[in-house]
DNA sequence: GCAATGACTGGTA
DNA sequence: TTACCAGCCATTG
Protein backbone atom coordinates (compact mmCIF):
# COMPACT_ATOMS: atom_id res chain seq x y z
CA UNK A 1 0.00 0.00 0.00
CA UNK A 2 0.97 3.52 -0.89
CA UNK A 3 1.44 4.31 3.02
CA UNK A 4 1.88 7.82 1.99
CA UNK A 5 -0.80 9.24 3.86
CA UNK A 6 -0.41 9.60 7.51
CA UNK A 7 -4.11 11.02 7.71
CA UNK A 8 -4.92 7.15 6.33
CA UNK A 9 -3.50 6.30 9.42
CA UNK A 10 -6.31 6.65 12.02
CA UNK A 11 -9.01 5.10 9.71
CA UNK A 12 -6.31 1.88 9.28
CA UNK A 13 -5.73 1.62 12.84
CA UNK A 14 -8.36 2.84 14.90
CA UNK A 15 -11.38 2.69 12.49
CA UNK A 16 -11.84 -1.05 12.13
CA UNK A 17 -10.73 -1.31 15.65
CA UNK A 18 -13.54 0.89 17.28
CA UNK A 19 -15.34 -0.54 14.03
CA UNK A 20 -14.90 -3.83 15.98
CA UNK A 21 -16.27 -2.98 18.54
CA UNK A 22 -19.62 -4.95 19.76
CA UNK A 23 -22.39 -3.11 20.86
CA UNK A 24 -23.06 -3.12 24.32
CA UNK A 25 -19.62 -2.55 25.04
CA UNK A 26 -17.00 0.12 24.96
CA UNK A 27 -13.06 0.39 24.95
CA UNK A 28 -11.30 4.07 26.61
CA UNK A 29 -9.12 6.63 24.50
CA UNK A 30 -6.26 5.04 26.13
CA UNK A 31 -7.11 1.52 25.36
CA UNK A 32 -7.46 2.78 21.90
CA UNK A 33 -4.08 3.91 21.87
CA UNK A 34 -2.58 1.03 23.65
CA UNK A 35 -4.51 -1.70 21.20
CA UNK A 36 -3.37 0.67 18.18
CA UNK A 37 -0.14 1.35 19.39
CA UNK A 38 -0.36 5.04 19.56
CA UNK A 39 0.43 5.23 23.37
CA UNK A 40 -1.11 8.75 23.47
CA UNK A 41 -5.56 9.17 23.91
CA UNK A 42 -4.89 12.61 23.06
CA UNK A 43 -4.24 11.74 19.20
CA UNK A 44 -6.80 9.17 19.54
CA UNK A 45 -9.34 12.14 21.00
CA UNK A 46 -8.45 14.70 18.56
CA UNK A 47 -8.77 12.39 15.18
CA UNK A 48 -11.85 10.93 16.79
CA UNK A 49 -13.00 15.10 16.51
CA UNK A 50 -12.07 14.65 12.86
CA UNK A 51 -12.90 11.59 12.18
CA UNK A 52 -14.90 9.44 14.64
CA UNK A 53 -18.52 11.33 12.80
CA UNK A 54 -18.25 8.09 10.18
CA UNK A 55 -16.96 5.70 13.59
CA UNK A 56 -18.87 4.40 16.28
CA UNK A 57 -17.07 7.36 18.65
CA UNK A 58 -20.02 6.77 21.66
CA UNK A 59 -18.27 3.21 22.16
CA UNK A 60 -15.08 5.45 22.90
CA UNK A 61 -15.18 6.66 26.39
CA UNK A 62 -12.69 8.41 28.77
CA UNK A 63 -10.82 6.24 31.11
CA UNK A 64 -13.55 7.19 33.94
CA UNK A 65 -16.50 6.11 31.77
CA UNK A 66 -17.63 9.01 30.53
CA UNK A 67 -17.41 11.71 28.02
CA UNK A 68 -17.38 15.37 27.01
CA UNK A 69 -20.53 17.34 27.56
CA UNK A 70 -21.53 17.50 24.24
CA UNK A 71 -21.24 13.91 23.45
CA UNK A 72 -22.83 12.55 26.52
CA UNK A 73 -26.06 13.57 25.47
CA UNK A 74 -25.66 11.71 22.09
CA UNK A 75 -23.71 8.74 23.35
CA UNK A 76 -26.35 8.27 26.16
CA UNK A 77 -29.02 7.22 22.96
CA UNK A 78 -26.40 5.11 21.18
CA UNK A 79 -25.54 3.38 24.94
CA UNK A 80 -29.79 2.85 25.66
CA UNK A 81 -30.48 1.99 21.96
CA UNK A 82 -27.51 -0.73 22.38
CA UNK A 83 -28.05 -2.02 25.81
CA UNK A 84 -24.62 -1.03 27.07
CA UNK A 85 -24.45 -0.70 31.20
CA UNK A 86 -24.31 2.63 32.43
CA UNK A 87 -23.03 3.61 35.83
CA UNK A 88 -26.04 4.97 38.59
CA UNK A 89 -27.50 8.18 36.69
CA UNK A 90 -26.56 7.28 33.16
CA UNK A 91 -23.94 9.51 32.83
CA UNK A 92 -21.16 7.37 31.95
CA UNK A 93 -20.78 3.86 31.09
CA UNK A 94 -20.04 0.96 33.74
CA UNK A 95 -16.55 0.25 32.92
CA UNK A 96 -16.46 -2.74 34.40
CA UNK A 97 -19.29 -4.63 32.86
CA UNK A 98 -18.61 -2.60 29.50
CA UNK A 99 -15.29 -2.83 29.27
CA UNK A 100 -14.30 -4.61 25.97
CA UNK A 101 -11.50 -6.77 26.10
CA UNK A 102 -10.48 -5.94 22.60
CA UNK A 103 -10.07 -8.12 19.24
CA UNK A 104 -7.98 -10.51 21.19
CA UNK A 105 -9.90 -13.74 22.00
CA UNK A 106 -9.58 -13.39 25.10
CA UNK A 107 -7.85 -16.54 26.53
CA UNK A 108 -10.80 -17.99 29.30
C1' DG B 1 8.09 23.65 8.38
C1' DC B 2 6.31 25.84 12.73
C1' DA B 3 2.93 26.75 16.11
C1' DA B 4 -1.56 25.94 18.09
C1' DT B 5 -5.36 22.88 19.18
C1' DG B 6 -7.67 18.89 21.36
C1' DA B 7 -13.65 14.03 22.26
C1' DC B 8 -7.13 12.34 27.43
C1' DT B 9 -4.35 10.27 31.39
C1' DG B 10 -2.02 9.77 35.72
C1' DG B 11 0.15 11.74 39.71
C1' DT B 12 0.44 15.02 43.55
C1' DA B 13 -1.42 18.37 46.98
C1' DT C 1 -12.71 13.11 47.46
C1' DT C 2 -11.74 17.05 44.68
C1' DA C 3 -8.71 20.22 42.09
C1' DC C 4 -4.55 21.45 39.50
C1' DC C 5 -0.38 20.38 36.67
C1' DA C 6 2.56 18.33 33.16
C1' DG C 7 3.14 14.83 29.49
C1' DC C 8 1.72 12.79 25.40
C1' DC C 9 1.11 12.78 19.98
C1' DA C 10 -1.58 13.28 15.63
C1' DT C 11 -4.16 16.73 13.02
C1' DT C 12 -4.85 21.25 11.28
C1' DG C 13 -3.96 26.20 9.68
Amino acid sequence: MTARAPRRRYLDDVGPLVDAIPPGRVLTYGDVAELTGWGAPRAVGTVMARHGHELPWWRVVRADGSLAEGLLARARLHWAEEGTPLRVGGDAVDLERARWEGPEPAAG
